[in-house]
This record gives C-alpha cells, structure tokens and sequence, in this order.
DNA sequence: GGCATTTGTCGAAACGTTTCGATAGATGGA
DNA sequence: TCCATCTATCGAAACGTTTCGACAAATGCC
C-alpha cells in the first residue's frame, strides 16, 4: 500500500510539498499540484489514518455511547444512532460506537488513550452517569438529552415547552376552547427523563396564556384503560374537543379505535394532536397532526456542537431545538355547541 | 496526559522496558514490573491510540457496516448492531458505524486508510453489492448472512434449513403426521434474501425424511389473508394438527388471535413452532415454541473468524450456525383423530 | 572455573503523517 | 540596482508507540 513518500517519490517532489498540496494549507504552484495529484491517482494512494492522528491533534473519529434501555423505542433509537453517523461524516468523522454494558469505561479508555476528539452521548437521562463522567473527563462532548446536572456539559435536546405549547396554539387557533392532554403512564413522571413534565408544563401553561380550558390525564398503556380515559373525558361536561396525545405508538392506536368505536369522526368531531413521538403518525387511520421529535435535528446539532469545541470553546449551554409540525388534517374548527 | 516516556523516567526504566512490561512479550524482572505498575498507576498512564496504531500493526478497530433497510425489523437490527460490538470487545476491538448512504465509500475510505483491521457486514442481501467489495479489497471481512456469490467470502449465518428440520422433528416427535408451514408473502420468495427458501426447503425435506405429510403455504401480511389462510388449511380433509410459522410479528400475533376465534386450544387442539423469528415469542398469548434467530449466536461467531484472519489466513467458508429451540409449551401430542 | 544459555534491560529504528522554519528564486517598489 | 516581500518548495523534527538486535549479568552444566 503506497504512502506519502511513493507519491513525492512519483512526483518528484518532497513529502512535506505533497502534504500541503493534499492539506491545501499552503499555496502549490499549479503544475506541481498536477503532478502530485497524478501520483496520487496512479498509486491510488490514501494518507494513513493512523499516522495522521499521531501528527496532527485530531483522530475525526468521535464515541458515540448509546444505550439501549427496554423503555427506548428501539426504531427511534436507531434513528439517532444512524442520524449522529450521518451527520459526524459531514464534517469527515467517524463514530465508534459504545455499548451500554461499556458505558463509563469505554468512555474513559477511548478518551484517555486519545481515540477519539469527543463523545456524543445519547439518550441522556436524569441521573445519567454518563454525564457526570464527561464533565471529570474535560474532552469535549455533547449531550442529546438534559440530565439533571447539566452544568458546565453541553446538552441538546427538543423543545419540549415549546412544543406543547405549538400543540395547543394549533388548537386553539382552529378554535377549541377546551383541550385535554392524554399523557404517559404516571409511573413516567416519577421517575425517568424529565421531558414528559416539560411537555405537561409547557401544555398546561400555554392552555392558561390562551384562556382556554385543558385538563391533563394520565394513561396507562392497556387497552382498557385508555378506552376509559378516554369515556371519562368525553362524557363529562364541557368534554374537551381538542386532545393532545403524549405517549407510546400503542397507545395512540388504541385511542383511535376508541374514538372510532364511539362513532366520533376525526377531526369532524374530535381535534387530535400527537406529541413528540419518534414513530410515523401519518401513517395511521386517520393520519394525525403531529409535532415530531425528529432525530436527525437534535443529532445534527448537537454533531456541530462537539465539532465546535475542538477549535474554539464552546460554552456549556442547553440548547433546545424548535420543535415542527406536521398538518396530516387532523385538526379542524370544533362542531358549534349543542 | 502522560506518555511512555513519563512512566519510563518515573520508574527507572527506557521506554522500551515499560512497553514490553506492558505487553508481556518480554519477561520483565519482578521489582521492575512493579516500580513500571506503580508509575502507570501514579501518572493513570494509558497507551496513546494512535502511536499504538502506527507502531502495532493493529489499529484494533473493525468497521460494521449495517445497513437499515425498510424491510428490517428495528428491534433485531439493533441487537445484531449491539452484538457485534459487545463480541468485538472481547477481542479488545472497538467498532466503527458506516451507514448505509456510505456503505461502499465508507468501507473503502476506512480499508484503505487502514483505519480498520477488518469488516463485518450485516444483513448482507442476496445481491450484496457490500460482498463484492470486500472480496476486491481483500480486508479481513466475516458476512452475517449469505450472498448469492460467496466465492472467497467468510459468511456465518443461522442454519435455516436445520432450524426448520428442527421444527419438524420436534412436531414429528409429537406424534403430528400433518403439518403445515406458513409462510412469508410471496413477494418475500421472489426476491431479497434467500433465507426463506432455504427454511422453506428444510421443512419439506425434513417432513419427506420423516413420511409425514406436509403443506407449504405463502401468506399475505394482512389480517384477512391469514385468517383465510388458516382456514382453508384447517377446514380440509386430513387438516394439519401441527404449524410452524414463518413470518413477521403481526402475522404470529393475527394468527394467535384468528386460532382463538375458531375456539382451538394451543396446544390441546393445534401444536405450533415459531420460526427464526427475531423477536419475543414467549411474551405471546400463548407463549410459543421457537427456533429463534439469535443475533448474538451470528455475530459472536462473525468477531471470532474476523480476528482470526488476522494472523492466520482463514479459508473462506459459509458457515452455518445450529438452531436452538425454546419450549414455551405449544407443542403436544395431538388429539386422537375422529 | 570456564563456557553456553537464559534473563532482564537498553538503545535505536521504524511506523506515516503534519508542520515549523529555512531557503531559493521570483516579483515589486524606490 | 538594491532591498524587501512574496511564493513555492524543502528538510527535519515531532507525534507515541512497538520491536529488533545487542549486551551485561545471572544461571546452569560439566
């Protein structure tokens, strides 16, 4: 396999003149340049990745540390994964990827023996560990999720306030004046991610900015429950005409055989809007509204963040991502009262 | 962060004593040892990647390439993704995620600039083009999955025809003397991968092997197709008393419900063997017999022939995994005929 | 006690880049 | 014409390891 030297050797030229004219760091008079990328061509010639990390400062190979807990959604979870690769390779990085079992210790071996410029971290959780390893750690990272010590990390994640808040101002811009917001199981806002309560709040305080009445349930996932939910809502007075829906794929399924099986017509007689969920809403009878939480967005930026911490400081922040939405006609003017 | 160098002078020693200290590849007198483990200990001296990668003529890195195509099953890719980096680090490898969009690129950009000792290539189609690459790279490379030329590749897949002779035997053994194998859609058998052929094939021999009478049957993905499907199997003269399936999640799950619906008992009035399924029979409604697909069994056994390439040439080979089977009680001997 | 072998350690070369500083030649200004 | 500046190129050092060959000291054998 060539090396540098073969093609200064080919192109007559010294190895630091092939260097530069690969590197463009330094001006190459045109017919010297010629020559070597001729070499380059004839020897099919590719620099030595390891060679190159040794004399640089950078290996552009960046961790990825992903773990695969039995509540992820493991589609989405591989959409992130797939969505950091994609975006590390646009600015020529490479990803190794860390398992769960190898969480904090493969972080600490490929930081320390300097394979990697930096780690993404995934799926962050409150009490992440992960999290307080980067921070000891001092390499450059970013988080996508908001442990509940972010300080001094660099975290990414949706906006999930925001969200619920696009989610409601639909609504009520179509007309509802009284919402519900079907959510996780409580077991979820006990313990685990804090995102499904910055959904809650965002949804309960942007209902109270807009003055319309909104109620927020808690769902467990079997069927029979959800129907009941469901039955409670609307039987009662003043029933909600605009729902949120904050949970899993199931359950959005089962809501829609509910709401089908008491005869209600979507959006005729009901407004539906999924929140943040990872799965494709479009793709159900009826398709529905949805604000989704789009990998590729989160995993982008938080690429861009960890790229940008290898040259300049980076100040650690949380960012949040604006959230989208996404009309498949779900929503329209509620029925005039009875 | 400290280098070779550093624990060499805090204990005493050249470089070339902490290095073969480190390895073991020479004997290293027992006070020096301890005065080298001591400073490694104080300075939390951790080998540099790169120099290693350049000196060694390991970079200890293996490329996955992984593609996610439309038709696969999200859950079992992760687990074939997550297995073959928790086999990989047993080797002390540590695995680099090329995507689909670069998969050729990728594997050629990383084989050529060494930045890898070896390839594993999952999910490999019939027509792979990833197979002909690796074999004109000539890189260290084991294929889970088989392509249709596997000239001078090193595959390892499950042994699908076994798994379904399995499947027959254990019916057989039963006392069935009438089975039935639904299968795919017939789509599936026209074109992608030659797996269900090869399932499809082992049932039958198996079933002539062992003079038992047996039926083949392509069924469609939705809910009424299979319930048709199963009728017709059942409401014929010498009906079928033993199933194995051969399908996707939703076509287990229907099929459970329809056997239900015509008021049968599993096992009592029909026995049933899952087959080569990725995902968890035993949480059904009944838990079913399986011969699972077992992502670890493929991918620890694709690690092991990849590292052994690397110091001595292995014969290129396909090589075959054993099917297991799990007992979930679905199976028992048949009602005595009328 | 002399010789061959083993054990423990060292120095130096090699791996393939990047990059700093130097230099020769070309260009421009006065 | 002389000096300053710029452009294109080169040589050499540095990055941090591994490993080969050498060698001194310790050990074993007769």
């Amino acid at each position: 396999m060539a090396n540098i030297h073969d093609v200064a050797r080919v192109a007559g030229v010294s190895i630091s003149t092939v260097s530069y004219a690969l590197s463009g760091k330094r001006p190459i008079g045109e017919k010297t340049r010629l020559r070597i990328d001729e070499a380059v061509r004839e020897l099919d010639y590719m620099p030595n990745a390891a060679g190159r990390m040794l004399a640089g400062t950078r290996t552009r190979i960046f961790a990825l540390t992903a773990p695969l807990r039995s509540d992820t959604y493991a589609p989405a979870h591989m959409a992130f994964v797939l969505s950091v690769v994609t975006a590390a390779r646009k600015y020529d990085y490479d990803v190794l990827l860390l398992t769960e079992d190898e969480a904090t210790d493969g972080l600490r071996r490929v930081s320390s023996s300097r394979l990697v410029d930096g780690i993404i971290v995934l799926d962050v959780s409150m009490n992440d560990e992960r999290a307080d390893l980067v921070r000891s750690l001092g390499v450059p990272a970013a988080l996508i999720g908001v442990p509940r010590n972010a300080e001094g990390l660099v975290c990414v994640d949706l906006d999930f306030e925001a969200a619920a808040g696009l989610a409601v101002d639909r609504l009520v811009d179509a007309g509802h004046t009284s919402l519900a917001l079907l959510g996780h199981p409580a077991a979820v806002y006990e313990r685990g991610s804090n995102f499904p309560m910055r959904f809650r709040d965002g949804f309960l305080r942007r209902a109270a900015e807009r003055e319309v009445a909104a109620s927020f349930t808690m769902v467990e996932k079997e069927a029979a429950q959800v129907r009941s939910a469901l039955a409670e809502l609307l039987d009662a007075d003043q029933a909600p005409t605009g729902l949120v829906v904050h949970g899993e794929e199931g359950v959005h399924k089962t809501l829609l055989d509910a709401v089908a099986g008491r005869g209600l017509s979507i959006p005729g007689d009901l407004s539906i809007i999924a929140g943040v969920p990872t799965f494709d809403t479009s793709a159900f009878t009826p398709p529905l509204n949805v604000i989704p939480l789009i990998p590729a967005d989160s995993c982008t930026r938080a690429v861009e963040l960890a790229v940008q911490q290898l040259d300049g400081a980076v100040a650690p922040r949380v960012e949040l991502v604006a959230p989208r939405y996404r009309d498949h006609g779900s929503v329209a003017a509620p029925r005039p009262g009875p």
